[in-house]
RNA sequence: GGGUCGGUGCCCGAGUGGUUAAUGGGGGCGGACUGUAAAUCCGCUGGCUCUGCCUACGUUGGUUCAAAUCCAACCCGGCCCA
């Protein structure tokens, strides 16, 4: 190795692919023009061949947060630039589970649980939706391929499977932060899971990936692939993470299990409402990652930032009016004047078709599923977080006698909790 | 396969025959406070249209008037050995 030269070679990035970035690599020598990516954007632009920009997604739960749509935006920025993403849906994957971030072995998932959470992430990404509010471009063509890595994964032989295996070894994967933990506490690890990555890695293989996007967590999954591409003979893919989002309680990672996520289908008062009482210290994290805001013109008062920020977001999934009332309800809801304020608002609506009456106030709760369970609700009512039309409901055993009391009135628990009973 | 230790409510973790949904902590939810939040204080934290009735301490069965607590078998896991 001679010394080090500056980077005379080193060619930079466009400023929308460096925003919010967390790593990238490799990091790229002014020599190497393989380890650049800046040169293989050029390549891609002189050539007109599009990059191939892969996104894996495991198709494990039903709902899509704002913790995996920063993701989304990213490879939306690049559709925008005129590459191709290729989002795989990892249904086969889906059924090992990713070790990563898991302190146990995730419950394997039936085909059927799979195929329908593929369907609705599909549809939360805005398959068939208006293209503005639509996260991914859908529509323009070449700009979008999706793939299950069930088509090249379901069909492998053992010879291939033992041909991947041998591509890596125990002492990497031991290395891999998460099966260290594990491994050193004594907690299980089964040897299925050592396959998750090694799969992971085979998805950019076949894909032929030019560029994978992943959390930081994916760093290990995505440096596998680089792997086994090199093994089969592909130019390796870069690696660009992009950070975890902090969750609504702005220490903890936006997890459903740690149930601190802004849903991306969730409506626009309580995706506003959440969003507006973040943490101060993850207000720039999610104005950097979730926003297309210019950082340099934010509102000094953090009061101020957090619910342009609030807004901003709302605004990019709902449309600038519906997040608009959002504001102004989520201000007169919390402000007390519960109820008169929420008239016009966009809470969501409650059928009580499903309520049996008579219905004492505790069922009621539950039955439109405000509460989980009617022993909950109870406690709620007791405890003074429930109200009626801004009304505090002081008995949990009040008795509605049918759905003419309540049909129009806004059921509320908390402060952020709103439903509107209509009737039928 | 052998030895050994262990499996408690969302999580961690007490509890070793007898008022009890089961100490404590965390987390969560609600209330007060605040610029929302955080911090702090207070309440709640198995289910059921509920003034009572169910189901609960890995599973199944057993001993007892009585078991999370004793016994047996089984299942699952850690460690050591092979």
């Amino acid at each position: 190795m001679t010394a080090a030269h500056p980077p005379v070679g080193q060619i930079p990035l466009p400023a929308w692919l460096e925003r919010g970035m967390a790593d990238l690599f490799p990091a790229g020598m002014a020599g190497d023009q393989d380890q650049q990516l800046g040169a293989r954007l050029e390549g891609a632009q002189s050539s007109g061949v599009p990059l191939r920009v892969k996104l894996g997604i495991d198709p494990t739960g039903s709902a899509i947060h704002l913790g995996h749509s920063l993701l989304f935006r990213k490879l939306r920025a690049f559709q925008d630039a005129g590459h191709t993403a290729v989002l795989i849906i990892g249904d086969f994957t889906a059924r090992i589970g990713d070790p990563t971030g898991k302190g146990t072995t995730r419950v394997q998932l039936s085909e059927a649980a799979v195929e329908a959470n593929a369907a609705t992430y599909l549809q939360q990404l805005g398959l068939g939706e208006a293209p503005e509010r639509a996260l991914l471009d859908f529509t323009t063509p070449g700009r979008l391929e999706v793939r299950r890595n069930s088509e090249w994964l379901a069909g492998l032989d053992l010879p291939q499977v033992i041909e991947l295996l041998g591509i890596s070894t125990v002492g990497q994967m031991l290395a891999k932060e998460d099966f260290a933990n594990r491994y050193g506490s004594g907690t299980p690890i089964s040897l299925h899971e050592f396959l998750y990555p090694l799969l992971q890695g085979y998805d950019s293989v076949q894909v032929r990936a030019d560029l994978e996007l992943g959390g930081t967590d994916q760093k290990f999954n995505v440096a596998m692939g680089r792997d086994l591409q090199r093994h089969f003979g592909q130019r390796p893919q870069f690696g660009m993470l992009l950070p975890i989002l902090p969750g609504l309680d702005g220490v903890q990672k936006m997890s459903k299990s740690l149930a601190n996520t802004v849903g991306l289908a969730e409506d626009p008062l309580s995706m506003y409402s959440k969003l507006e009482k973040v943490p101060d210290g993850v207000v720039d994290d999610y104005l950097t990652l979730l926003t297309d805001l210019d950082l340099a013109a934010l509102p000094e008062n953090p009061r101020q930032r957090q619910k342009l920020m609030a807004l901003e977001i709302t605004r990019a999934r709902h449309g600038a009016a519906a997040a608009a009332a959002a504001q102004a309800d989520a201000a007169s809801l919390v402000g007390g004047a519960a109820g008169a304020g929420a008239a016009e608002a966009e809470v969501p609506e409650a059928s009580l078709a499903a309520v049996n009456f008579p219905a004492r106030a505790f069922y009621l709760l539950s039955a439109v599923g405000i509460c989980a369970s009617s022993s909950e609700a109870r406690r709620q009512i007791q405890g003074g977080g429930v109200k009626l039309d801004g009304e505090k409901l002081a008995d949990p055993n009040q008795e509605f006698a049918g759905p003419e009391a309540l049909a129009g009135k806004v059921l509320q628990l908390g402060k952020k909790t709103f439903r509107r009973l209509v009737a039928g």
